[in-house]
RNA sequence: GCACCCGUAGCUCAAUUGGAUAGAGCACCAGACUACGAAUCUGGGGGUUGGAGGUUCGAGUCCUUCCGGGUGCGCCA
């Protein structure tokens, strides 16, 4: 269906200050899976990570990871003293900057510091300090996402794109277009920001592509805005080769569509987002709250460890990714048929057995290959029709999913195609005659071995789309 | 105030993109284990798809409006 269609999806994204939380979770299993989806059905797709390496937010990460250090080589100012000292306060105070600088203090010993363990000149430890951070945070970003399962081709970085002179080519380029100009925006009614005043920048003509307004390219004092920066990254993706843009974002991010969506069609490229909406987690039938400031906030690692990655991707993909979701550690780890997971690998795990007891039984003839040569005449049961035609509608299913950016939907057919199998094996009890195995009747029984292989592959590729593990057996 | 997402069985969610009688699981009721692994399965009850209009041969799906929940709204990213 996509051959020949170049597809650019990109998910997770997260800032790398600070280690993937629950809330990038979501992002980053169903971007995977719809990557893997698109490619399923044809397209050929690029999987990326935009970092967020500029701006005031690696700024004060810089800070922050000054602060350990100074502590790391035993500092004596008080962190209140310290915060005094940092532009805008210090904005991050999480553990997980302690290897960091230690890791500075160890290279470089008392140098980024003054002789009394003080604050240095920035320019004496600025530099090193930031690219320390930002390659430490990313290198534990890529260490929990490889955990997920998750593996992006390409990385690309928001400074170096800016810095290479992008954002300033391409909004020239859409001033050439007259979709530039200079101007002062409304406050927005209703919720008009205490320090408002009216300021002259520099506004991309949003609302001739859909948008409500138009948005500022530059600031007040004439530095990019996100927003520039990101159009110039999607200009980047366009011009690497690609047909189709599709964004996997949070819904914080709601608000961006539009824009993005609009700036994108200036660019004269196609972009779809795809929005993932608050997952709230309860363990004990309880709602997890998440606080950066109380620091109990989860992170993705600890979701890991407690579920692993084969629960937790799934289950993020049993809900509509527009639509919010509860996830219930208790069900996610749950050995019953409430749990989605289990059905389905349990399923496949039933198949793998009799396929295993199949080749001890008639040997060979079961090997690969051999079973395509089988007459299937012998398959006429309902639950046995049941279950081929689930498996006929396999590729469609792949096709209407991809198409529709909805990569959910290979959870529940497999949940569904689970069901299905299960029916049938559980017919084998009542009528023993619909037994997979009977070895005085050969070739009905390798009709029916054929059906299983073929439940067990289907189930397997759609676990593939998933990032999911299937499983031998049960244990 | 404005924009976007959601609202479907008591609960958690589907519905092949506008198609036939809206489907699953949990919970509830009634059944099935001398097994190719019952960690399962079979059957049953349960619905004015948040409300009201409209488009259509046909609407959970599209349009208008209201109600409720969520997210966001220049010089953060």
């Amino acid at each position: 269906m996509g051959q020949g269609v170049r597809v650019n999806v990109e998910y997770v994204s997260a800032n790398p200050t600070g280690p993937l939380h629950i809330g990038h979770c979501r992002g980053a299993v169903v971007g995977d899976a719809l990557a893997n989806l698109m490619t399923k059905a044809g397209y050929s797709v690029t999987k990326e990570y935009y970092i967020n390496d500029a701006g005031n937010q690696i700024t004060a990460l810089a800070w922050a990871t000054y602060w350990r250090y100074l502590q790391a080589i035993g500092t004596d100012l008080s962190e209140e003293a310290y915060a005094e000292e940092v532009p805008g306060g210090l904005q991050y105070r999480g553990d997980y900057l302690v290897p960091v600088a230690e890791a500075l203090a160890a290279t470089h010993g008392g140098a980024l510091a003054t002789p009394e363990k003080g604050i240095a000149a920035p320019d004496v430890w600025f530099h090193t300090v930031r690219e320390c951070a930002l390659e430490m945070m990313m290198a534990s970003v890529r260490e929990d996402l490889a955990i997920l399962g998750v593996k992006q081709d390409v990385y690309s970085s928001e400074r170096a794109l800016a810095e290479a002179g992008a954002t300033d080519r391409m909004i020239e380029r859409l001033r050439g277009d007259g979709l530039i100009y200079e101007g002062v925006l409304e406050p927005p009614k209703g919720k008009t920001p205490d320090d408002w005043e009216p300021r002259e920048q520099t506004l991309f003509r949003a609302t001739q592509f859909g948008d409500d307004v138009d948005r500022p390219l530059r600031k007040s004092d004439g530095s990019a805005t996100y927003f520039a920066n990101d159009i110039a990254y999607h200009d980047d993706k366009l011009r690497r080769g690609a047909d189709i843009l599709i964004d996997v974002l949070g819904a914080d991010h709601g608000g961006y569509v539009k824009r993005m969506t609009a700036a994108t069609k200036a660019l004269g490229g196609r972009l779809d987002v795809l929005l993932c909406q608050i997952v709230h987690v309860l363990k004990d039938g309880q709602p997890l709250r998440m606080s950066k400031r109380a620091g109990t906030f989860i992170t993705l690692r600890d979701l890991l460890d407690e579920v692993g990655p084969d629960a937790v991707r799934f289950t993020m993909l049993t809900r509509k990714s527009d639509a919010q979701m509860e996830f219930d550690i208790a069900a996610a780890v749950a050995q019953t048929r409430e749990n989605p997971v289990f059905y389905v690998q349990y399923a496949h795990a039933r198949c793998r057995s009799v396929l295993r007891a199949a080749a001890e039984m008639f040997g060979a003839a079961v090997d690969a290959g051999g079973l395509g040569e089988i007459p299937l005449e012998s398959l006429a049961d309902d639950a046995e029709m049941t279950l081929i035609r689930r498996l006929a509608s396999w590729p469609r299913a792949v096709e209407a999913a991809a198409l529709a950016r909805e990569p959910h939907r290979i959870a529940f057919f497999l949940y569904d195609l689970a069901g299905d199998f299960h029916t049938l094996w559980n017919r084998g009890r009542e009528d023993a005659a619909l037994r997979f195995l009977q070895p005085d009747r050969v070739t009905e029984s390798l009709a029916r071995v054929a059906l299983v292989a073929a439940t067990a592959t289907v189930i397997r590729s759609g676990l593939a789309v998933m990032g999911v593990e299937p499983v031998e057996e049960m244990r």
